[in-house]
RNA sequence: GGCGGCGUGGCCGAGUGGUUAGGCAGGGGCCUGCAAAGCCCCGUACUCCGGUUCGAAUCCGGACGCCGCCUCCA
């Protein structure tokens, strides 16, 4: 069973499940308002990594992610183009799938809009209000923090703590800088829907409670984000739900930060690199491999070096695809092991895997495991012993799987010209004219091609 | 001010009170006509100062440096 860090308890944890031999886990998606940069790509890629080895351990995993379409930023941007808010929530949406695609990251098995959410937002917002945890002001409704004996929970702090360092711009309205909108009266101009309590639209802190609610059920298992939802996004959740009298999140996973030198990556410092610009010039493989090699819940560093470090290390493993014809596995199918029956070593192998992975996701040491094995299998085969280089082989494969990184064994397009070459340099090679054939290999690489020599010849692919 | 965290070999990046993380780069060797791929060997690192201990990079205390959260943010 998966031992997690459990931000509330502050923590490593075992992950007691709701509901025996199933996993409702919720994290907070993009407000698509922008093309998504890598922090967005890190935490999608840490949850779906999570969420893939529950799979891959025999856990019935429901996986929800949402997304917010309608904000203040959506409206800015829509303003600034003069389109509707939905045209650009939906273009951009559009980005986000296309973009999750290419990362490798497996589509949640439900994904909320809060547009589509609204009646239920409004109802929970009549219910706070009905309960006293939430006031009516000119500027909208407010929830009343007060109202939660625990507020801060999250935070590991009190009230008073945290007012004491508050920033944000205080209404007049609020009985405390504290209090956040549940909801916002319309302004003109932008988009609104009626409510007893006025016509507006919802605040971001609300969605979420309703729509994990709403599809997972109450006392769901795993509420997750980036560390910067911590406070106050998921403590603000957690408050309403404690105040509507709803058993909310049994455990709160974050992930850390994408770092610029010594900076946070973050769109209010303007150091984002979007996802779209990396995977233009890398393999998509290569994040993953990046954020696998280190804890989630650790700072990284995404440079070009860095980028082609995992490059070179992904070659490692393709060069053992095509060795042993591995399949590729991963991508929008999720891997269980009892799929994937291997030999006793392999067994080994993962095993050796899982006490890692159900260790808070210790990744970094998984991987490491995949690549002994990987050597190991190298070894065998270079000894002879193919049937257990072949079984290693596969255990490397299975893993990499589970963890949503497929190895390619594909050597691209070999055109027929090249093909010629080929057949030309074996020739020559027969004869021992190997100015000729030197020839014909620098020729092979001017064309692009990788030149190797194997048991029948010259092995081509694409470099 | 409060809260959370970090400081590891050329780079990235784990971990454990005493024994090889792993990857990339680099050096040597095997293999190869030469390469490539693959295999074998090699670095003996853990911010600093105290303390605990037979023994600490790993535990405790302190110092220094750094980051994040307490508005929006993944």
């Amino acid at each position: 069973m998966l031992r997690l860090y459990d931000t509330a308890r502050q923590a490593v944890q075992p992950l007691s499940t709701r509901d025996e031999g199933r996993v409702a886990i919720y994290v907070c998606g993009p407000t698509v308002y922008e093309v998504p940069h890598l922090g967005h790509g890190r935490f999608s890629l840490v949850w779906d990594v999570a969420r893939r080895w529950l799979t891959f351990t025999g856990l019935d995993v429901h996986y929800v992610s949402n997304i917010t379409d309608v904000d203040d930023k959506i409206i800015a941007k829509a303003a600034s183009e003069g389109v509707g808010e939905a045209d650009v929530a939906a273009r951009y949406e559009a980005d986000w799938w296309a973009t999750m695609a290419r990362l490798g990251v497996a589509r949640p098995d439900d994904v909320p809009h809060a547009t589509a959410y609204v009646a239920e937002m409004v109802a929970a917002i009549e219910e706070l209000l009905a309960r006293g945890a939430a006031y009516l002001a000119p500027e909208g409704v407010y929830f009343d923090v007060a109202s939660v004996p625990d507020y801060g929970l999250l935070a590991h702090q009190d009230l008073v703590d945290l007012r004491a360092g508050a920033r944000v711009e205080t209404s007049e309205h609020k009985r405390s800088p504290l209090d956040f909108a549940l909801w916002k009266a319309a302004k003109p101009g932008e988009p609104a829907w009626e409510a007893p309590f006025g016509r507006g639209r919802p605040g971001w802190h609300t969605e979420c409670v309703v729509m994990s609610l709403g599809l997972l059920g109450e006392g769901f298992d795993l509420h997750c984000g980036g560390l910067d939802l911590k406070f106050p996004h998921h403590e603000n959740e957690r408050a309403q739900a404690e105040a509507l009298g709803r058993p909310f999140a049994r455990h709160w996973g974050h992930n850390g930060f994408v770092m610029v030198g010594e900076d946070k990556m973050s769109k209010s410092l303007g150091n984002f690199t979007t996802l779209g610009d990396l995977l233009a010039t890398s393999d998509p493989r290569a994040y993953r491999l990046l954020v696998l090699r280190s804890h989630y819940r650790s700072p990284i560093e995404v440079s070009p070096a860095t980028i082609s470090d995992a490059e070179r290390a992904l070659a490692r493993l393709d060069a053992l695809a095509r060795r042993f014809d591995l399949p590729a596995l991963a991508g929008e199918r999720l891997e269980r092991r009892t799929d994937h029956p291997v030999g006793t070593s392999a067994s080994a192998v993962l095993d050796a895997m899982a006490l890692q992975m159900d260790d808070d996701l210790d990744t970094p040491g998984a991987v490491a495991t995949l690549f002994e094995a990987l050597g190991a299998a190298n070894a065998a085969a270079d000894r002879g012993e193919e049937d257990l280089a072949r079984d290693l082989a596969r255990a490397v494969a299975v893993g990499f799987g589970a963890l949503g990184l497929a190895l390619d064994a594909d050597a691209g397009e070999v055109d027929d010209v090249a093909r010629e070459l080929a057949a030309e340099r074996d020739a020559a090679r027969a004869q021992r004219d190997w100015t000729r054939a030197d020839q014909l290999r620098d020729e092979l690489v001017t064309r692009g091609y990788v030149v190797e020599d194997g048991p029948n010849g010259t092995v081509l692919r694409r470099g």
